[in-house]
DNA sequence: CGCCCTTTTGAAGAAAATCAAGGGCAGTGG
DNA sequence: CCACTGCCCTTGATTTTCTTCAAAAGGGCG
C-alpha cells in the first residue's frame, strides 16, 4: 500500500480525520524504482510530482565547486520531497538513492487539490516543511566535536527508524557508508572511521558493515545531548 | 508604510497582481519596537502574528547545551518570520534584535485568509519558506575554509542589502560584531578577527567598526565562489 | 582466486580553538 | 577637559582537532 507510510508520517504531524485519511488513500499513486547510487531527482529538474520514499533510503545533496559533496538530509520511508514544486520552483539540489528505493509519487495538481479542500492536509504539508527546516537548523547547530556530531546523527536515525518500526532491539541496518556520514557532517571518511572506533571503544555505538548496534540508547543520547524535538514525531 | 518592503520581498518571489498588492496593503499592521540585544521572539513562544522586519536587523539563533550560541539566519528589512504559526507550532529557536528593530506584524488569521483567497499570495509564502530552506542548505554547504565562509556571508549580506536598496557604492553598515559573525559560521570571534584581517590584506573586503567596504565585488565573489541563486531574489 | 570497494591505521601537516594579555574607542562622570 | 570604564577588537603562543597522504587489510562477489 503506497499511502500507508505516508499516512503514518502525516499523522505524526497533525490529527487526521477519517475523511482526511480517505482522501490521502484515494490519491492516485504511481511507483518508480531507483537503484542505489542513482539520482531520484537532479538539480534543475522541475518535478511534476510529489515524491514519497516507500522503501530504501535517499539523501539530499549538493556538490561544491571543488567537487566535494555535502549531504543536507536523509530521507527514510514515509518521508516526502519535491513539495518544492508546490511553489513551481526547480530543484536547487539533488536527491540520491543511498539504497535501492521504491518511490511513490502523486501528480502535483492532485495533492494541491487535496491541500485546498482539506485544511488539515494543508497544515500537515506545512508542518512537514517546518520539520525539514528544523532539521536543517539542528544540523547547522551540530557541535564541531566530530564524535558528538556522529553520535547525534546516529540518534536521529535511530529515532526516525524507530518511529517507522524499522528497529529490533537497538539493532538496525544503515545503508550509509563512512563517506556518506562524512559528507553529511562535513568530515572526511578517515576521521569518521576513527570516531566510530572511539564510539565503539566507549561502548556507545557499534557500527560494522552497515549494521548498527546501540547497547544503551540513553547513554548515547546523554553523551551527545540529543533532543529529538526537532523531528516533529509523536 | 508597513507593507512596502514586505511587498517588495513578495514581488521578488512571485508576480503579484494589483489585486494581490491591494490585499497585502489592506492587511491590518501593527508595529512593535525591539531594542538591540533583546529577543523579538523566544523559544517556546507560540506567536499569534506573522512578523516582518521593517527597520533594523534580526537573527535566528539557538543555544547549545554548553551555552554557546549558533546563529542560523539573518533577517533584514522586508524579511518575515513566525509563519511557523501558520502550522500552529511553537518557536523551537529564538529571534534576536541585532540592531534596534521596528517589527511589523499581522494577526495570523488575517494572513491565512489572504493566503486562502489569493493563490498567488499563498504561493509567495511557500516560496519564502523555500528560500529560507535553501539558505539553510547554503549555510550547511559553506566550506570549512573559514575565510571563504566569511567572504560568502559578506556576499550574501551584500546581495540582500543591495536588493532592498541599502547600499551606496559598495559601502554599507553591518551591525554584526565579530562574535555574531563567528556564531553564524561556527567560528570563534578570535578567528573571525584574523580572517577579516586577511580579507583586508587581500584587498577583498574591509570591515572596520561596523562599516563594510568592498572594493571589487566580482573579485570577492570569485574568491569564495558565491552564487546568489538560493536567495530567490529577482 | 582475484578484484573492487570500504575500512583501518600511521605519520605529518594545516586549520581553528583556547588561553591570555594588551589596545582602541565611545560613553560617563568627575 | 580628562580620567575611568566597558566593550570590542587585535595579537601572540600553545594545543587540539581534523585533514591529507599513503599504504595495507578486510570482506563480498563474480
Amino acid at each position: 500500500m503506497a499511502a500507508t507510510q505516508f499516512l503514518k508520517r502525516l499523522s505524526s504531524l497533525v490529527d487526521l480525520s477519517e475523511a482526511d485519511e480517505a482522501e490521502v488513500r484515494s490519491l492516485p499513486w504511481s511507483v518508480v524504482n531507483v537503484r542505489r547510487g542513482r539520482d531520484v531527482l537532479s538539480v534543475g529538474h522541475k518535478p511534476g510530482f510529489a515524491y514519497v520514499v516507500q522503501t530504501g533510503w535517499a539523501a539530499r545533496y549538493s556538490l561544491r565547486k571543488n567537487g566535494s559533496r555535502r549531504i543536507t538530509g536523509v530521507m527514510l520511508p514515509g518521508d516526502f520531497c519535491g513539495i518544492h514544486a508546490v511553489a513551481g520552483a526547480a530543484m536547487d539540489h539533488a536527491i540520491l538513492a543511498i539504497a535501492d528505493c521504491e518511490i511513490g509519487r502523486i501528480e502535483l495538481p492532485e495533492i494541491e487539490k487535496a491541500a485546498q479542500s482539506f485544511p488539515t492536509i494543508n497544515k500537515a504539508l506545512w508542518r512537514a516543511k517546518l520539520a525539514e527546516e528544523a532539521t536543517l537548523r539542528a544540523w547547522l547547530l551540530n557541535s564541531r566535536e566530530a564524535i558528538q556530531a556522529i553520535a547525534r546523527l546516529i540518534c536521529e536515525l535511530h529515532a526516525r527508524l524507530s518511529f517507522i518500526g524499522a528497529i529490533s532491539d537497538g539493532h538496525f541496518t544503515v545503508p550509509l557508508n563512512q563517506e556518506h556520514i562524512g559528507d553529511a557532517l562535513g568530515l572526511t571518511s578517515v576521521h569518521v572511521s576513527r570516531m566510530l572506533k572511539e564510539l565503539r571503544a566507549a561502548g556507545l555505538a557499534d557500527y560494522q558493515r552497515q549494521e548498527l548496534l546501540i547497547p544503551d540508547m540513553d547513554a548515547l543520547r546523554a553523551a551527545c545531548g540529543f533532543d529529538p524535538a526537532y523531528l516533529y514525531l509523536r
